[in-house]
DNA sequence: TTGTATGCGTTATCAG
DNA sequence: CTGATAACGCATACAA
């Protein structure tokens, strides 16, 4: 079982023809006549060929089919959020499509890791805002290969696929606004790197371009709503921020927007427990409209973001720039989806809203 | 900045040394003095060299250093379930240390996929119980390249990486039975492809192995059990279970095993929702004991499966197979964890025992 | 410690 | 439509 398995010279030999043209039968780069075709295919039958050494057909090509996506550290932490499978899965579809399979990378800092410099890829999708992100492009773009970046800080010259995630969450935020809530409090996801749940304070800067956008939009409609950090987008970070906000100073607010849906789950049960009734005490929206497991029986408000569309997009730029063309960036806009999280405020008890 | 990529001979004849003597510097296979090395390295700077191109590596060593995993269709399905995830998490370290990097590929019968038959991969992981199982199994075989498949109802010969569903079920549920429970609901996994939710029928086979298994050892203990089958691994997929369980023929159960943590999540809540507490008046099992979000701050009375070292056992499997040495299969075991999700039955409101 | 020679298995090219 | 030829870029056995 373990003699040398044969090549397409071997089967040619079988089949009386040159390598060339045995080639040419599996490639079907060329016509070949029925005669010969069928004279090789049962050659390689009988030598249980089964196609070309992938190996040696990408070094001659100088191409490998594979794209290498860099996901942070440890898968586990990449594919909890939703929105990232559905955008690795958007990703792969669109690959497939190029006839090309996902090589998944960890930018581990560690010793031998494979990883970017010496994966046989044809380019890289770099996901999510790793804090090694720098270091991975650098070490991508010396070796000449194409990269995209989704959702993170990349420089110049990279094409990115982006979100409206300012104008998104603007979007939303409206919407509790003509609700006529104007006690609000934000939940964000991740704000520094490595993450720290916590108050956001006035002035602090915002490490990730995510957080700092969604609070930016939520912010042009309620100028003055405190922010509280989660430490990651899962639903306990999100039960625990909301138990902070709804154990803060001031008076309770009547909506929390939160920046991702797993986030609104976690804030929705931390309002249950805490005894009182979405949305009729307390509106909340999400982001990103994916689906999420565990809301049911309710609809979340939410704003749709194209996650598989991400995906689609990236596979597209790294065609067109395996193809020679300019890369192009893609900025991709998302859909406001009403839910039953949302309602109008509860009737104020006698406080002015001036006192706010 | 399209001109062709230096190669190791232009590095070397600017280096002045011969092509052999520069791959050694960059492989370390054999010793090199310092000052040829420093030459070597100066002018790879120089050429902007940034070490052998993979192709052509792996072609020439018979190696690419990817490892192939088969996923189900989507890569979404897949990791829904953190178990999943963690395995992969585990079995990427397990590669790592090897060097090498694992490549995501769906199973789908699509047209022109390239997965099993055309990557460049020394071996392949094929994870869950995916029905296409066998054809995937077949095609890679024809390759003639090492394959191991994890927790699947692989045929003989090929190495399995198991875990000791049965006897981990028996034990959490003699756990529930030394309690003194005795009306137990059983809530399972998928039971056949495709999944299908609703009441298990005495006889009925169970198309998946994990599901069966898992039943059977449940049934070790509490024969009589009715055993509701979810469609799938998830929070909400448990819930409705619940509910049916609940609103099921005969009395309430004391008791509600589920097949996963996910599943469980989704009991309790129904279980609350319906008006109970957990524990006192429904206890509630889990399965996986990895880390699930959304089930704070209850704990989960579990069996704690080793799922990371599945991936762990599926990489050594394949250095060993690498390595010419023979597969080996493991059975991995479960430990039992308790959590505050269990408890004594309710006082029994009058009805005998034997009554049930 | 360094250099020489050879081939890994394909496929693009071009001439028949 | 088919065949001969020449790389693709590298790593190893062996000789020096």
């Amino acid at each position: 079982m373990n003699v040398r398995r044969a090549t397409i010279a071997d089967v040619a030999r079988l089949a009386g023809v040159a390598a060339s043209t045995a080639s040419v039968v599996f490639s079907g780069k060329t016509p070949v006549s029925d005669a010969t075709r069928a004279r090789v295919v049962a050659a390689a039958e009988q030598l249980g060929y089964t196609g070309p050494d992938p190996r040696a057909a990408s070094l001659r090509r100088g191409r490998s089919g594979i794209v290498g996506v860099v996901i942070g550290d440890r898968l586990q932490n990449a594919f909890r959020d939703p929105v990232t499978t559905v955008m690795l899965d958007g990703l792969a579809e669109g690959m497939a499509e190029q006839d090309a399979g996902l090589l998944l990378l960890r930018d581990g800092a560690e010793s031998g890791e494979p990883g970017l410099r010496s994966a046989p890829a044809d380019a890289f999708v770099l996901v999510g805002c790793s804090g090694r992100l720098a270091d991975s492009l650098a070490a991508i773009r010396a070796r000449g290969i194409p990269v995209v970046v989704i959702e993170g800080d990349a420089g110049e010259g990279v094409p990115q696929i982006r979100l409206d995630n300012r104008e998104a969450q603007a979007v939303i935020a409206r919407h509790v606004r003509d609700l006529g809530h104007e006690r609000v409090a934000l939940v964000t996801l991740q704000a520094s790197v490595p993450p720290h749940a916590g108050w956001i304070a006035g002035g602090a800067p915002i490490a990730v371009d995510v957080t700092r956008d969604r609070l930016a939009g939520a912010r042009d409609v309620f100028p003055d709503a405190p922010a509280f950090a989660a430490g990651a987008s899962s639903i306990d970070q999100g039960y625990a921020a909301a138990e902070a906000v709804l154990a803060g100073p001031g008076p309770r607010p009547t909506a929390i927007l939160a920046q991702s849906d797993l986030l609104a789950v976690g804030v929705i049960r931390a309002v249950q427990d805490a005894g009182m009734v979405v949305p009729d005490d307390v509106s909340v929206t999400g982001f990103d409209g994916v689906w999420v497991d565990g809301v049911a029986p309710l609809t979340l408000t939410t704003m749709v973001q194209p996650a598989a569309e991400k995906g689609r997009a990236a596979g597209a730029a790294i065609s067109a720039m395996l193809a020679g063309a300019e890369p192009e960036s893609m900025l991709l806009s998302s859909a406001f989806r009403p839910g039953n999280t949302t309602g109008p405020p509860p009737i104020s008890r006698g406080e002015p809203a001036s006192s706010v």
